[in-house]
DNA sequence: TGTACATCAGTGAACGCGCGTTCACTGATGTAC
DNA sequence: TGTACATCAGTGAACGCGCGTTCACTGATGTAC
């Protein structure tokens, strides 16, 4: 028998929601640091005493809100992927950044909080992890598609190597290259960068935690694909675009389509 | 005749000059938004009216130290950029992004201000622009020379276009392509992403003010790589890197040198 | 179904704090003759 | 070189404001028998 929720239980839910929604609007005004107690419980129509009734202080109804954030963009970024062709990969990408960014647009401050300046003074516990690699999540399972169907670009032979410092990376875990799917058009072959061997470990992790069978370089690659994508919607949020590029999402589609080269995840 | 500078002047300018260092170490403690007259004025030892004699207002401070931190950024990168040798390319953005990002390291919560989400409530004055740049040219000249030493990748058959929203760009002001300088050995060709006709406005404008004689899709790809550096930055500084990359100077370089590739400046 | 008790939401006052900015002032430094 | 005056830096008090958090309280809602 599930517990019946009481009236009670649902106001309080109810409540809970409506104190968050008060305080994301306040957020656009103040920022993070501005965020206040007292002046979300005055739109409440509330007295400030009444909020710890439902957060315990200011940094849980932060934390709360951040968890909010991340948890609203994955599910963004999931929704987009999810309505693409499994098959389509270049797709499945582009389909995610888009969503990142229009998420990104349409909630700036929310976006700010969470992947903007760290708020001084205030340390995310560690609920918010999960949340916070949502959408890393999607992008890693992307990719780990594409390589498991053979639909990334094959590896260009590597460049002369010119500095004695960087020698050839030693690859020990890296799973089988399979060759693209016959009956493709030929694809442009992927740039070669050598991964030192220093990064090996990480990419080892990477693979059992978010991109499974993913060779070293593609690992990445992706995650330059992915600080990349970032770096451009906070570019253009916070101002950096200003007189730099007018038309935004012509120019983030282009950039998005250039960044996934740098996986292997070239052409439609 | 020079003007005399008097003592009075003098003072002055160290005064304001040590104002301007206290608040930056106040920066560092609670963010610009937390950054307080009052306390500078405290560690200063004067009387909290007295900073008023030096700038007419919180805003006043805010906008000296985003202008210093520019500039400070600017400067670093410019020295990387002059140590080079100048038709060291790859060699010339490397040192660049290097001095960035160890900049930032320095000074994470200066970045934080410049780079990181927008103040609230502030709205920066015109003379910030110039400095904000600083950054942006010394990029911009690099490309601009390998360019016209005909030093960058030839640009890669373009890829089958399956997509009929985005047709052939036209592409009307570019400059003639060179071929890439005798002597060199065989570079891998650069990934062709066609830059659709709505930004070759904007490329224009880049061509005039920063990037003179690049072609369309080298400007776009030296504004994404640009982006990405700083994305790259940012999140590495602002924890998104946590649990994810362990080694992040060498992930850095490698990063580095695959944006590198998005403008056809490969190899060393 | 009715009653006694426990739980909970919200009140209002208070504590102790910090903030940006203004203003009339004192005394030191610089300038003009 | 000396004097009268103007400029400037720094003081201290004040204005009016907002903040997070605690605490004893009232009255409504839920629970156990």
């Amino acid at each position: 028998m599930p517990p019946r929720r009481t009236a009670r239980e649902r106001v309080r839910a109810e409540i809970t929601r409506e104190i968050a929604d008060i305080a994301r609007d306040h957020l656009a005004a103040g920022g993070a640091a501005g965020l206040s107690l007292r002046a979300v419980a005055r739109d409440m129509g509330m007295v400030s005493s009444a909020i710890y009734r439902y957060f315990p202080s200011r940094d849980d109804l932060l934390t709360a809100l951040i968890t909010d954030g991340y948890n609203a963009i994955g599910a963004a970024v999931e929704a987009a992927d999810a309505a693409c062709r499994r098959d389509d990969y270049p797709g499945r990408w582009l389909a995610g950044a888009r969503a990142a960014r229009e998420w990104a647009l349409a909630r700036p401050h929310e976006y700010a909080l969470i992947y903007g300046s760290p708020v001084p003074g205030y340390q995310a516990p560690a609920d918010t992890i999960g949340p916070a690699s949502r959408t890393a999540v999607v992008f890693g399972r992307l990719v780990s598609d594409a390589c498991a169907a053979g639909a990334l670009s094959p590896p260009q032979a590597a460049p002369p190597q010119g500095d004695p410092i960087q020698g050839d990376p030693i690859q020990g875990d890296q799973p089988d290259r399979r060759p693209a799917r016959p009956g493709r058009p030929a694809r442009p072959a992927r740039p070669a960068h050598p991964v030192p061997a220093t990064l090996s470990e990480d990419a080892a992790r990477l693979r059992g935690t978010v991109m499974p069978g993913v060779p070293d370089d593609v690992v990445f690659g992706a995650l330059t694909a992915w600080a990349g994508l970032f770096g451009i919607i906070s570019f253009e949020l916070f101002g950096q675009f200003t007189n730099v590029v007018t038309d935004r999402g012509a120019y983030f589609d282009h950039a998005a389509g250039a960044l996934a080269g740098l996986m292997g995840l070239a052409g439609p």
